[in-house]
DNA sequence: ATTGGAATGTTTTTT
DNA sequence: ACATTCCAAT
């Protein structure tokens, strides 16, 4: 059979695209073109197979992966690739609850409750459990709750699995919360998964439906699938018994969100008659950069065996750069991607920058900063999670779904309208007696109002509800952006914001603007499917389930900085690890489990390099307020050492203009508000050297002296074209490139 | 009810 | 070293 949908494919991978019936398991070594085979297979199931696209599902780990496949999958066979199911777990099936919450009790406009919400809720039941919050700290009890649910058991079975007292206290704590989850008509990440679980055991019906909706069930990244995602597949794949699971044992990083690497180890136990196919044949790296990987993770003991290769050449060694310290560290990596722009044909994006912990990005930052070269962070303090944006996303919320008692609780009086602490106490001390949800109080205060509550206190809930009201009629009334709009307006932040005029006000009150920009964008694009979610609720559960990654955007050209994890998936040119020490990673050697997950880890960081691998180290590191002397990570020693180029970092003093023994700094600590505050820093570094023209000569730090030939943009988006002396023209942002005028 | 300063915890990775 | 939370003062 000869199909365009298999053009360009080897002899495994397109046995395993031509393989759609059955189950099947592609174990796919990194950059073995998985993703490939995967939406390649889904365009030959449509167009070859005859299966109407909705009956596919296709499950992704990252919102960006989902969206990229979208795309692929579109190009290969058209429009009609639109009504495949393509998401992650939690967005796939948070839709599915969408339609389905009635069945269960909730209502479809139910708010998903993040972390810091479910830390919230968790407090406030152990308030009312009387349960000591420094005996039993909350945290703690998010992540035994979490861990029960991943593991898909209820607080009954939690409490009889129970063997310690914190465990049991937990448990009881663990029904209150989920009691409370309920009245909010509220779910949170996990009960996304385990959720669809209970509908599909209380409602036959229902799960047959999705099973024979689901006919084709296809999983990405399988060892990355927790246990309430495993028995939530095979509930759904014991209809069409049709099911293909694509990973990566080597690549599985998430034991410590529960995954379980024994979903892909064992698939061939659950299913006799599975299919497998390895892709071992990468097509990403150098020999070296493949070698320094499999050495590497050749150490780990629980693996399915698989040797990667590749027909490329053996490329350059792999370069170790040993640092006096973590300084030291920042300033190399920011002279070695210098150099190679310099010297070879790199771009900045060519380069990414991975990190065990985000805590490390500082140092780097500041150095690259310095060095004004422009960089994308993934990762770090996240936007939807920045308080100024959740203060107003928690009205939204409220608008959507008044039952959000914790979102309620957060703006009850903010902006400060008068309903203290003592009212609010009072408040749901009453609700409670009732059982009612605090808004329903809210309600009924003024009918019930026999002096248990000041007159002003009476006032300011009579105002308050009748704006959420008020916002509840305008949604029907007018579109999602204008009542927002008209809603921030009255609420007077950027008011408030602007009067403060200090530099993190302003920081905030760009966030909001840019939050407006956003809801504008969303409330165009969005098309609603009919009868489901509203502009908002869809927007609201975008915003929930939204990944540091998915806001990577690739076609900056700039380089990239993240974590390893967030790594996952891509690919760059150079990739340089850094911190690559014992302690940080691997960064925890308790236990022989743990070990061989950094060391996964490891392999995933060193395999997103397509010509050159660097491993920093630095051998004292600031954590905390100490100083710590560290060594090379073992996984370093684990390369063979014909592979590798050994380079100690040049002293720290005495270097040319690269160095900076004294960084000018803003007033007061710098850190995390650098990160808060760039934007204002170097608009005012922009408006010092603001006016250029076209012919003027300009100089840049890397790449020396030019000519302007083309100007475009304003203010921070603006960019200049310049014609340097090695003859190449570049396009650069002002704001990142620091020239000066000659 | 709001504000400011002190005490406390946090950093491993995140849907 | 930072941010959040807690507590006392106004």
């Amino acid at each position: 059979m000869t199909s365009p949908i298999l053009d360009g494919l080897n002899e495994v991978q397109k046995k395993a695209v031509q393989t759609t019936d059955g189950q099947v398991l592609i174990l796919a070594g990194a950059g073995s073109g998985k993703t490939n085979v995967l939406t390649r297979r889904i365009a030959f199931l449509i167009a070859e197979r005859r299966v109407s696209p909705f009956h596919i599902l296709a499950v992704t780990f990252t919102n960006k992966a989902a969206g990229e496949m979208k795309e692929r999958v579109e190009k290969l066979i058209g429009p009609d690739s639109r009504r495949i199911s393509i998401g992650t777990f939690h967005a796939i099936f948070g839709k599915i609850l969408r339609y389905e919450a009635e069945k269960l009790g909730y209502k479809s406009s139910y708010t998903i409750y993040d972390s810091e919400d479910q830390l919230n809720l968790i407090k406030v039941s152990m308030e009312f459990l009387n349960i000591s919050q420094e005996l039993f700290a909350p945290s703690m009890i998010r992540s035994k709750i979490t861990k029960a649910k991943n593991l898909f058991q209820g607080p009954e079975m939690m409490k009889s699995k129970a063997d310690n007292p914190i465990d049991e206290k937990a448990a009881t704590i663990y029904g209150e919360y989920e009691r409370r989850l309920q009245k909010a008509n509220a779910f949170d990440f996990d009960d996304l998964i385990i959720k669809p679980i209970q509908l599909f055991h209380e409602f036959p019906d229902t799960l047959t439906f999705y099973q024979d909706k689901f006919r084709f069930i296809h999983i990405d990244e399988y060892q990355d699938t927790n246990r309430a995602q495993y028995i939530l597949i095979q509930l759904l794949a014991q209809g069409h018994r049709n099911i293909c699971v694509v990973g990566d044992d080597d690549q599985s990083i998430y034991g410590w969100r529960h995954a379980d690497i024994g979903n892909i180890l064992n698939f061939e136990k659950d299913y006799p008659e599975a299919v497998v196919f390895k892709l071992e044949q990468n097509y990403r790296s150098t020999q070296n950069i493949l070698r320094t990987a499999n050495e590497v993770v050749k150490n780990n003991l629980n693996r399915k065996s698989k040797t990667l290769w590749t027909d490329k050449d053996a490329g350059t060694l792999v370069t170790v750069l040993e640092c006096p310290d973590d300084r030291a560290e920042a300033r190399h990596v920011v002279q070695v991607i210098q150099e190679k722009i310099r010297s070879q044909k790199y771009t900045f994006a060519d380069f990414a920058i991975l990190y065990r912990t985000n805590a490390q990005s500082r140092l780097i930052e500041e150095s690259l900063m310095h060095a004004s070269l422009p960089y994308v962070m993934v990762g770090g303090l996240r936007f939807y999670e920045r308080k100024e944006i959740k203060d107003i996303l928690a009205y939204l919320r409220v608008i959507a779904n008044v039952s959000d008692t914790v979102s309620l609780k957060r703006i009850i009086n903010y902006p400060a309208r008068g309903i203290g602490k003592t009212t609010l106490e009072r408040l749901e001390e009453f609700s409670e007696a009732r059982n009612l949800t605090l808004f329903e109080t809210l309600m009924q205060v003024r009918q019930l109002g026999s002096g248990w509550l000041q007159e002003r206190a009476l006032s300011a809930i009579q105002h308050f509800t009748e704006m959420i009201n008020k916002y509840r009629e305008l949604k029907e009334q007018l579109s999602f952006s204008e009542w927002t709009r008209i809603l921030i307006e009255e609420l007077g932040l950027l008011r408030m914001l602007k009067q403060e005029n200090t530099i993190e006000a302003m920081s905030r009150y760009e966030n909001i603007i840019e939050l407006m920009t956003a809801i504008g964008e969303f409330g165009t694009s969005y098309v609603p499917s009919a009868e489901a979610e509203t502009t908002l609720d869809a927007f609201l559960k975008d915003v929930a389930l939204i990944a540091d990654i998915d806001q990577f955007d690739d076609s900056k050209n700039a380089l990239t900085l993240m974590t390893i994890h967030s790594s996952k998936g891509l690919e760059f040119p150079v990739v340089i690890l850094t911190g690559v020490e014992e302690g940080l990673f691997p960064i925890d050697t308790d236990s022989q489990k743990d070990l061989e997950e950094e060391r996964r880890l490891f392999y995933v960081g060193a395999t997103r390099a397509k010509k050159d691998l660097y491993l920093a180290f630095a051998k004292r590191r600031m954590r905390y307020n100490n100083v710590y002397s560290t060594t090379q990570s073992r996984f370093i020693d684990e390369i063979p050492s014909e592979l590798v180029n050994w380079e100690r970092s040049a002293p720290s003093l005495g270097l040319g203009m690269n160095t900076y023994p004294h960084r000018p700094r803003t007033r007061g600590g710098l850190s995390r508000s650098i990160r808060e505050t760039s934007d204002t820093m170097v608009e005012s570094a922009y408006n010092r050297n603001s006016h250029y023209r076209a012919g003027q000569h300009v100089e840049h730090p890397t790449f020396g002296p030019g000519r302007i030939t083309e100007m475009e943009g304003v203010g921070d988006r603006q960019k200049v074209t310049i014609l340097f002396n090695d003859g190449v023209e570049r396009r650069l942002m002002v704001k990142y490139a620091n020239l000066m005028v000659r």
